[in-house]
DNA sequence: GGGTTCCGGAACTGCCCAGTTCTGTATTAG
DNA sequence: CTAATACAGAACTGGGCAGTTCCGGAACCC
């Protein structure tokens, strides 16, 4: 990313204007939308720059490629990965599903995910950041919520965690995704009621 | 599709060649394939055309766009919704369940359905038909058969029908589209006797 | 045969978009 | 001031693909 002078020379400052570094997040944030809004192909570098009041030019000189342009919009987005650490111990997994799904901090990390799944289908980058920030960080957050569960000896016996651990991801990304539907709070807690706590603790 | 004459004429046949109507199967499975290996980006015509043995005007004398085509492409599929009726009453929800999974004819559907993804997202006909055919059949089936088994006292008095009939399409979708993972027996098997099954029944 | 329709295949048009280059301007160092 | 760099915006290049048109040939009716 940035320069680094391998000699110890004091890296004289170079005359000329300096690049304004807010733009880089204007960028990446009208990428993001535009991702959310239009999906990956909807996400062109004209409409990119655009919204980012910046010039094509100026895209280019700071990502080499849309693939680019696009991992890094993903990865440095807010609602980064949660990890168990994130998530306070209420006392019970009810409690804890609860607070994951009230204590988000951003809201359209799904329409983000659903406009990235064309670009995961052709395009190996984009698939392993896409794979680890919305699959494997959210079944391994699940999975550690069950197992402090399980500590608290709220489980059943026979569960199968990783199992268990996917059903509450693949039912709101099929909601949102293949479905159709919103995924709103209504539904994030009737699932928690009628699927996710029977099965875990069995009822 | 076909001429209706308003008036009774008695329809006089024309002279030239006749369409070559087995090139109709042979241009909608070519883009069945297509969809379900490249998908919806990667149909080009050319490419269904020339796997189809076709000239692209005779793709294009028969379905007026390739919207229209990809849409005939998945509503004359094999693999049609499949009915309750098509179920056999084994006796058990357990039965039921594994011989929808081990009756069915065709093996790729989740390869299509994953190949529709993208056009389902900017095409409110291709959106149609795939929430009819991947969706709503599938989760009614799923009820159907819970209903089924509920009429035999199978199920926990408290279930959510509307929610648990979700899970297994939910599941399935979602470890193929977006964890991409492939989904084999075993993990159909897993996914009924650790999920759907302790779920309904309460094991 | 003669007229008509379909065929495969290839050439062609028109559009969109990733990526590049140019133009005129603004900002900085010396 | 001059030289160097960044900027927004617009023009441009090149490739891919949907959809169209044309060609020579084949199949069919009379």
């Amino acid at each position: 990313m940035s320069n680094v002078e391998a000699t110890q020379a004091p890296v004289a400052r170079r005359p000329g204007r300096r690049r304004d570094d807010s733009k880089d997040d204007a960028i990446l944030a009208a990428a993001r939308e535009l991702l959310a809004e239009r999906g990956y192909d909807g996400m062109t570098m004209d409409a990119v720059a655009e919204r980012a009041g910046a010039g094509k030019a100026t895209v280019y000189r700071r990502w080499a490629s849309k693939v680019q342009l696009t991992v890094d919009a993903v990865v440095c987005g807010p609602g980064s990965p949660m990890s168990i650490g994130d998530v306070p111990d209420t006392g019970t997994l009810r409690g804890d599903l609860l607070s994951v799904r009230f204590g988000r901090k951003s809201s359209d990390q799904s329409e983000l995910m659903a406009g990235l799944m064309s670009a995961v289908r052709e395009n190996p980058e984009v698939a392993a950041v896409f794979q680890e920030q919305f699959v494997r960080s959210r079944v391994a957050l699940m999975r550690e919520i069950l197992e402090r569960a399980q500590a608290r000896g709220e489980l059943r016996a026979d569960i199968d965690l990783d199992m268990v651990a996917a059903v509450a991801p693949a039912m709101i990304s099929y909601r949102k995704m293949v479905a159709g539907q919103h995924v709103d709070d209504e539904f994030v807690v009737r699932m928690i009621d009628t699927v996710i706590l029977p099965l875990a603790t069995g009822a």
